[in-house]
DNA sequence: GCGAAGTACCTTGACAGGTGAGGTATCTCA
DNA sequence: TGAGATACCTCACCTGTCAAGGTACTTCGC
């Protein structure tokens, strides 16, 4: 593993959510998608992202359904859902705030 | 709070290894460091702060000794190793494409 | 002289999320 | 018929965060 876990904790919720903001997916999809955008260097693993899916389905934030099996089994296809889509932009702005926030932390550079 | 905890997992360690590369510090001091130049929107709290410290120092990545208190209560002060700050230049580079993989995972408008 | 506020450190227990390991079922192709 | 890909799910464990609580020293105002 490239990217250790702890890294993606509090963001596997915006990944899913911001991957579902394009359209209905289902698991084994989305973590193959995530796979493929980051060239395998980041992995959700199967458990993360069932148990993610779970609490994300409790919290309101997306809905399920069983669909068409293409090749293979059948899928359980999930939709986000209007409060959803709020909790994904807010998040969206979370990351970009802590992407500010760390870069400042991190600079070796600055003066203080 | 403004940023969650579970965002900054991961990211504690190498927040306090690039805070060391600067100088020597102590604990309240990084703290109050961190605090200032994420205008509060941050906030490593003590009990993290310090079982980081103990980890780090496990870890090798840190050495402390007991230096003398200015106004207050004694400090205990922190140095970063070799180990320590080669860690910290993974962690950095790993910052980096964590960040890079992030938003490629996140944005919304691009193709598969 | 006394109390409040600031400086400074530390520990404990609870909790949440990630994950290894294991399991199930279907379809395709050789 | 068996391997390999597709597809889902659960449990037990581990690690890091944090609320809450504690200690101890200094300075400053009253």
């Amino acid at each position: 593993m490239s990217i250790a876990g702890d890294l993606i904790r509090g963001h596997t919720d915006a990944i899913i959510l911001a991957r579902l903001l394009r359209g209905d997916s289902y698991g084994y999809e989305i973590n193959k998608t995530i796979s493929t955008l980051s060239s395998g260097r980041f992995e959700l693993k199967e458990a993360t992202l069932y148990t993610a899916f779970k609490r994300l389905e409790e919290l309101g934030y997306i809905a399920s359904y069983w669909g068409g099996n293409g090749a293979g089994a059948r899928r359980r296809y999930y939709t986000i859902t209007a409060a959803g889509k709020e909790a994904c932009y807010r998040l969206l702005e979370e990351w970009r705030e802590t992407k500010e926030i760390m870069d400042k932390l991190l600079e070796l550079e600055e003066k203080l």
